[in-house]
Formats: C-alpha cells, sequence, structure tokens
DNA sequence: TTGCTTTTCAAACGTATGTATGAAACTATC
DNA sequence: GATAGTTTCATACATACGTTTGAAAAGCAA
C-alpha cells in the first residue's frame, strides 16, 4: 500500500528534524516539506502532532528496553537463575549508553532523537516515560536476588544512581567534555559503562565496606546513612 | 517608584505559574493576570518573555551559586586552605538538594520553579546553564588540592557523576517515589546528601581500579522490536 | 466497467501568542 | 503648576500553528 509509504516517510522525517533541531523549533509543516507529503498526512494517518511524537518515542523506548531485558536474561543464563549484579547493572545502562554515544553514533538518528527526547522532554513523552517503572522494575527483582542481603531501599537508591549517571552523561556530553576540556573520552562507550557500573556496583555494597572502614563525615549505621549537622 | 512594584508583581506571579505549571503552558496573559498588571508591562520592564524567564533563572542560579561558594569557602577555612573531599562535594551537592527537596519546601515557588527549570529546560534557560561551567570549574581546583594524587580525568568525571545523582535525583524524584513504593524516603534531605557525597568519594577513591581493569565482559545482545514491552 | 473505500491534496479555519502602538495617567523637578 | 520623563493601559497587529474540510485521486473488489 501507498499508504504505509508516506507513514514512514513522515515518521523518517520527523526522527531526522526532531533530532536535530528540537521539538521546540520543528513544526508539522516543516516535517511534510522533508517527507514531501501534505500537511494533512499527519492528521490522517497520526491523529494529531502528539501522537506522532508518541509513536517515534515509544518505538525506540521498545528497542531499548528488548535490548535491556535481553541482556538480563542472557546475564541470568550464564549464571544459573541467578545473574551478578556487575552484569545486571551492565544490562540495565549498557543498551542505552551505547545507543546514545560513541563517534560512530554521530550519524545516527534513532540516537540523536533520543538524546532531544532526554533532553526536552516534551508532554507525550512525559506521558510515555511514567510507564517505564514496569520495566524497571524488572531490574529490581533482578538486583534483590543477586543481592538478597540489601534492604529494597539500597536496591532502588543504586537502581536510580545508575540511571542518574547514565542519563546525565548522554544528556550533558556536550558540558563535560567542554568541562574537562576533552579529558573525558565520551567516545570510549565501553569504559563509560564500566565506570557506571563499578561506581553503582560499589554504592550498593557500601553498607558491608562502611561497617569495617566508616568514612569521616557520612556515617553509615545499621548500613543506612544517617545526617550530619553542617 | 510604583514601577518597581509592578516588575516585582510580574516576577512572582510568573514564578508561580511557572512552577506549577511548566513553562509550556503558561502564556503572558496568565503572567500578567495573575500579577494584576497590564501585559504590555512584561515587554516594558523586561523586553521580552525569554529576558523575563531568564532574569528568573539567572536570580535562582546565582543564589544557589553563591551557597554553594559560601560552603566551599566554610570547608576550606576549616581545613586550613584545603578542604576535605567530603565537604566539598557536600559544598557542590548540598545547597541545589536542600533547594529543591524536603517536606518544607512544598510550599517553596523557589524550589519548584528551580526543579520545572530543570525538567523542562526551555531555550533560555539553556543558554544560562551554559555559562555553569565556569562556576564548576572552582570546584574542580578545589578537588584537586584534595586529591592531588588523581588525574583530572577521574576528578571530573566524579564531579560530574555527583552532579548527575544530585540533579536526577530532583528531576526524577516522583518516579523514585513510584518505583520504590514510597520506600525511598525523599523527604530525608540530609540523608540524600550523605548518600551521594558518600558515593562519589567513593568513585573518586576508588580511582586507577575502574579505569585499569572493569569487572566484567560486555555482552552485545541485539534485540527485536515487539509490543510487550513498555 | 461500476461502486465503494482509502488516501491525497489545496485551501481554509480558528485561535493562541508574543509584541508593538499611541494615548492617557502618573511622577518628579523646577 | 507647568514641563519633561516615566509608567500604565486598552487595543491592535502579525502570524505561526495544529487542525479541519470537502473534493479529487487512487486503489480495489465485483
Amino acid at each position: 500500500m501507498a499508504s504505509d509509504q508516506t507513514r514512514s516517510a513522515i515518521l523518517a522525517a520527523a526522527e531526522r528534524l526532531y533530532a536535530d533541531r528540537g521539538f521546540g523549533d520543528v513544526t508539522l509543516r516543516d516535517i511534510v516539506a522533508e517527507a514531501n507529503v501534505n500537511l494533512a498526512a499527519v492528521n490522517y494517518h497520526f491523529g494529531s502532532k502528539d501522537e506522532l511524537i508518541a509513536e517515534l518515542f515509544v518505538t525506540r523506548s521498545i528497542q531499548t528496553n528488548r535490548e535491556r531485558l535481553n541482556e538480563l536474561k542472557a546475564a541470568e543464563e550464564r549464571g544459573g537463575g541467578r545473574a551478578a549484579i556487575e552484569d545486571i547493572m551492565r544490562a540495565l545502562v549498557g543498551p542505552t549508553l551505547r545507543g546514545c554515544l560513541g563517534p560512530d553514533r554521530e550519524g545516527s538518528t534513532a540516537a540523536r532523537f533520543m538524546i532531544r527526547a532526554s533532553i526536552e522532554s516534551v508532554p507525550p513523552i512525559r506521558r510515555i516515560k511514567n510507564r517505564e517503572v514496569d520495566h524497571l522494575r524488572k531490574f529490581a527483582a533482578a538486583m534483590r536476588r543477586a543481592m538478597p542481603g540489601r534492604s529494597d531501599t539500597e536496591l532502588y537508591w543504586g537502581l536510580h544512581f545508575a540511571l542518574a549517571m547514565a542519563h546525565h552523561t548522554i544528556r550533558e556530553k556536550e558540558r563535560l567534555l567542554r568541562l574537562s576540556e576533552g579529558k573525558c573520552d565520551l567516545d570510549d562507550v565501553a569504559g563509560i559503562i564500566d565506570r557506571v557500573v563499578t561506581v553503582t556496583v560499589m554504592a550498593l555494597t557500601m553498607g558491608e565496606m562502611a561497617a569495617s572502614k566508616p568514612p569521616a563525615r557520612p556515617t553509615l549505621v545499621h548500613g543506612r546513612l544517617t545526617r550530619q549537622d553542617l
């Protein structure tokens, strides 16, 4: 059918333009011009502008989530049902970082689009992101199996910090590059993944380490952090 | 002069509305209605809508940066010119986290405004954020003095990860709360600061470990697209 | 072909928005 | 209290935007 061609052309053009110029600067007229289709085609095929954006983001999110779960499953099979915590965290942050960072990814429209989505956070995308919690619960469950001793609170903070480091690196890679005057190599994706995973695993195993050697200012009691006055 | 009253009323109303409803949903007409001033007053006093937003953000940013530097200076004086790395990181993330988190801050318009600015990232604000690098360099310098053995690369990654955890916690506090089903106490600001500082110092202390020896091998798994996720 | 559905198209619609205008009201200095 | 400068106000402007419309074209089954 020719209708699929139009649909695909709109999707491709929209993703390219949004990736290059951001959501705020791209209008439907820009998109249909790039796709060489009629203006009304967007509303005919997608219903509205927001639904077009949502479809773009959902498609890419599903791909990432799929990769994450595949890596997690592979790690669990390797470990006979219980994956090592390092591999779990690697499965969590690896696909996103590999997808959005690295020198070969400069030309990838999908990657640049996802970076934009991470930075600008437009309403239709925010709505979809809110559903991501269910997906993350699978990783929380895997972490619980890998570290039975840790409390849920600690696991969630670890998961949260892992995503924080990964996403913030993607969001602010330009700034980090400028701040470090190029010393932080953002093309070394594997190194960055190792870095994030190592820090996260350390944070997760922190309780035990602190029991033997508590740090100076923030003190750990019963595996929990307690406040220290300024 | 009465003109200062109008100016202040606009600023207050704008900050309140932006904090509550976000930049995308608030028009100049909403603001002047809230402030009980004429529509033209915004352009008369600020030049344009973007300059109004910029002034709001600059004001709040300066406050945060001043608090950071004050804490840093206090820590350096305590240590006789060289602050402990824990205190440096605490000075970096403390003011932001205290400003944007905590139960008593629910009513703080300024805090909610800064959270919005962190999430939505509108053009005039992005422009200002790019200048933040100079401010961060002062913290990089303090870190270098506190940890002479560490390479600049490691220091920048530590600084970057500290900001990542702090900002991501502010940005995604709703999601973390939902994911952890309330187990992560986001009202315990001091505890969160301790957590971020501890993890960051650990990351900085481990240093060469992460750079030289990765903990596990990366496994590439490619996924196919289905609707079952998300 | 005929008749029906799906898709494309040019044009228009409605409106929300930031900004500009010019006169009126106000303020301060002499 | 007259004059010059500042601030306020109602109103208009321009126009960019997503969406809708209704007809034409294309596809398709009989």
